[in-house]
DNA sequence: AATGCGGGGAT
DNA sequence: ATCCCAGCATT
């Protein structure tokens, strides 16, 4: 950083911004509380995930697990069942396995300190901090993708944001205008950045930082914050075989090495002797960030009772129903599959 | 230091 | 189509 942003104070822009916050904070349903229990989770449910899309399943979780012993007592397919559709499901593996670590650990009583909470499995330097700061009047500024691009515009910043060295320089930066309460400052920044200085379009004119922003006295609020490294998708092909007999189908669970971390599936392969009873083939393709999925989907009705007897006690599926099968995880792309026997029967 | 991991909404 | 979102673990 240069030496004319060390030497200058800014300080005013973190009060500023504090100030913005108390009128405009947005009503959300773990802004009323500092229970770390449920900043924690919220933390982790938003973790790359807009509010709009996870608000259902924050409430959901809360509403199930309702505090660590509750979730520390659950089993691991509970918690992925509540995860469902939300994506990153390491997450909900990781959040599992963190509460029981509060348990054994800390005696259920959720760590204070930032050094600890950091500890915890699935809790890194953004998360601890917030926690931290939010509930236990930690001074760590929670740096996330809003601070990236409010941070790099208001100094015209063109720090590379895909840097590994980006969370270390930007809290630096942060703490130019870090004010006393970095709880607060922490969340005014996600609200100003998701709010008012959005990736596109940001709302300049009505922004409580532009009198101090210089990318905004710039006109260069567009090239900024510089951002090398692209997301390529690859090519990916699956193949599912949908293998059903009297509303019955045969499932199994994935490994945690992959996409969709131990969620469940249909079988991927299936044996020679039910090739017979192959009836239809549907491809459906899907976009996820990383993958072009495109899946072909074998319609497997099995008419020879012998066959599906001797085929589901032999091998290692899951046979299931309807009901059964709502009571599990699945990749969205599957899901319709699964709703209703009856309606998967008709889509393939 | 670089890469993989979901799904959805905005543009 | 492209970007990006209250990031983290693994390599």
């Amino acid at each position: 950083m240069e030496k004319t942003k060390q030497d200058s104070d800014f300080k005013h822009i973190g009060k500023k911004l504090l100030s913005w916050y108390k009128i405009n904070a947005r009503d959300l349903p773990f802004r009323q509380t500092k229970d770390p229990y449920k900043i924690w989770i919220c933390e982790i449910v938003f973790q790359q995930t807009r509010i709009a899309q996870g608000l259902g399943h924050y409430n959901n979780f809360i509403t199930r697990f309702p505090d660590v012993k509750t979730l520390a007592e659950a089993e691991e397919n509970e918690v992925l069942l509540s995860w469902k559709g939300l994506g990153y499901y390491s997450r909900a593996i990781n959040v599992h396995k963190a509460a029981q670590q509060i348990m054994n650990d800390y005696h259920g009583i959720f760590p204070d300190e930032y050094e600890e909470i950091l500890k915890l499995k699935g809790v890194g330097k953004y998360t601890a901090a917030a926690v931290s700061s939010i509930c236990f009047n930690g001074k760590i500024p929670a740096v996330d993708g809003n601070f990236y691009r409010v941070l790099s515009r208001l100094f015209a910043d063109d720090f590379d944001i895909s840097n590994s060295r980006a969370f270390n320089y930007f809290s630096q930066l942060a703490h130019l205008i870090l004010p006393e309460n970095v709880g607060d400052f922490n969340q005014a920044m996600m609200d100003l950045g998701s709010e008012i200085c959005k990736p596109k379009n940001p709302l300049c004119g009505e922004c409580p930082l532009n009198q101090d922003c210089l990318a905004f006295s710039l006109e260069k609020i567009s090239e900024f914050p510089v951002k090398t490294k692209k997301v390529k998708a690859e090519d990916l092909e699956l193949k599912y075989y949908f293998v059903h007999r009297n509303g019955q189908f045969l499932i199994q669970q994935r490994k945690d090495d992959f996409i969709w971390k131990k969620l469940f599936e249909f079988p991927p392969v299936i044996s020679d002797d039910l090739n017979p009873f192959i009836k239809s083939v549907k491809t459906v393709n899907h976009k996820l960030t990383h993958k072009n999925l495109s899946i072909e989907i074998f319609n497997v009705e099995v008419d020879s009772e012998e066959i599906w007897n001797n085929f589901i006690y032999e091998n290692k599926y899951i046979v299931t129903d309807v009901d059964g099968s709502h009571e599990r995880s699945f990749p969205k792309p599957l899901e319709n599959y699964i709703q209703s026997y009856d309606t998967a029967y008709r889509i393939l």
